[in-house]
DNA sequence: CAGGCGCGGATTGTATAAAGTTTCGCCTGT
DNA sequence: ACAGGCGAAACTTTATACAATCCGCGCCTG
């Protein structure tokens, strides 16, 4: 009985159609398998989880407005494709957000977080030498966002849901290597610093971990990209 | 032709319906017209819009994610009651990107944007002295996104409108007394700094504008208001 | 007379059908 | 042979109809 008896806005666990719609669709993003600008067509949705277009439509909006979704009027919907400047805009993001959210993470530390990070760690190195690049990626999207649930605060939690997102999008686009995911070292090591409650290692392990990640990107002008298409064809 | 031709995800204009009932319900919001609870029918606020309920239903998902309407199963779209925990999350969150916003918005700085400004503070405080006060709220809503639209981050903007509308509700169920909604002379200040490009007083200002908006409420336990009738009825 | 049960009204959730728009292919005219 | 326009198909958008759910009121029973 003394469990929180907030339902709010959206269960998290997903009874309904439209969750499991959102989600399923979440997850072939976040791991790669729907690639920038595939299109989402209704029916096409509908028919694989057998669903109204109707609820495939809420969950298209909800995808939409968390940025990894673009609807074009009388177009349909389609996987984002995040310009440079986007790019650059979420790591900034993060590297404002995430810091913040260790510090808090580290207040609420307790045996059975530090079990749950160490066993999501576990997870994603396991993950990495199965050579698994798919769960790689989806896990250590899912590690940020632990620590963001960790953290207890759901507006910080809200917006990093969509800043991971996003990013997984921008490195599927803009990475240089096919370098591991994100270091699971680096996680490794932040875990190790929330553990001691060091929270400024546990921030400056965070943030340059974000730093690294960004600089395997290769950001390359959005506006070179049009030039060049219009060269190719000028020329 | 050197507009902008990024018709991206949300046209802000909103030439189409569903725009328009979503920031007429928002607009009511921020003026504190519909107060937090207030039932949102489908039907009710189709007829007023000459819409369908299937437009509706779109608004209100958006205004759900936005965090200011709650949508419970089977039971409707809520104006969106804010506990306190979310009203410390949300100051929170802001303390954290506004000063980061403002910062952006100093590199951003030109004689449009300064005019810009100046005439939205000549706006404020005429608002005031007539004595307007839900024209005040709106308005010193929008300084802070005016500002957050001049910093070019369209990510932080978007976070930003979220913060600001779930404020204005939060203001409207915790403040203290009904002194004026924002410290007009703070945003003026916050102008000015912006102005003479010093980007530490333009961030100090901003902190202390919110610390000062936050000081003014009063944030009562949520679980001692569910004690308190625990108490009255076991009694 | 009090308490519980069941039914009716209202509202939301879902599906389906009609309407509008865009896109692509084809056909005709030069 | 090629450019331009017409037309059909596919898709999204919007509206409406149907089904499920919940709340409140009244009635019946103990």
């Amino acid at each position: 009985m003394a469990a929180k008896s907030r339902p709010k806005s959206d269960a998290p666990d997903a009874s309904d159609r439209v969750s499991r719609i959102r989600e399923g669709v979440t997850a072939a993003i976040l791991e790669h398998r729907l690639l920038p600008g595939t299109k989402l067509g209704e029916d096409e949705i509908g028919e694989i989880y057998g669903a109204s277009r109707t609820l495939v439509r809420t969950a298209l909006q909800q995808l939409a407005h968390e940025g990894i979704v673009n609807i074009e009027k009388n177009r349909g919907a389609f996987v984002a494709r995040p310009t440079p400047a986007d790019a650059r805009e979420v790591f900034e993001a993060r590297r404002l957000i995430e810091p913040t959210i260790v510090d808090h993470a580290v207040d609420a530390v307790s045996p059975a977080w530090i079990g749950r990070l160490q066993r999501h760690l576990a997870e994603e190195r396991e993950a990495e030498q199965r050579g698994d690049a798919r769960a790689s990626v989806r896990l250590s999207g899912d590690f940020h966002r632990l620590v963001a649930e960790m953290s207890g605060h759901s507006i910080y939690l809200g917006f990093l849901k969509e800043l991971i997102a996003r990013s997984s999008l921008i490195i599927l686009l803009y990475r240089r290597h096919d370098t591991p995911a994100c270091g699971t070292d680096h996680h490794a090591g932040i875990v190790a610093a929330i553990r001691k409650c060091d929270r400024e290692a546990a921030r400056a392990q965070m943030l340059s971990h974000l730093n690294e990640i960004e600089a395997e990107l290769f950001l390359k002008d959005p506006a070179a990209d049009e030039l060049r298409l219009a060269d190719v064809l000028g020329a």
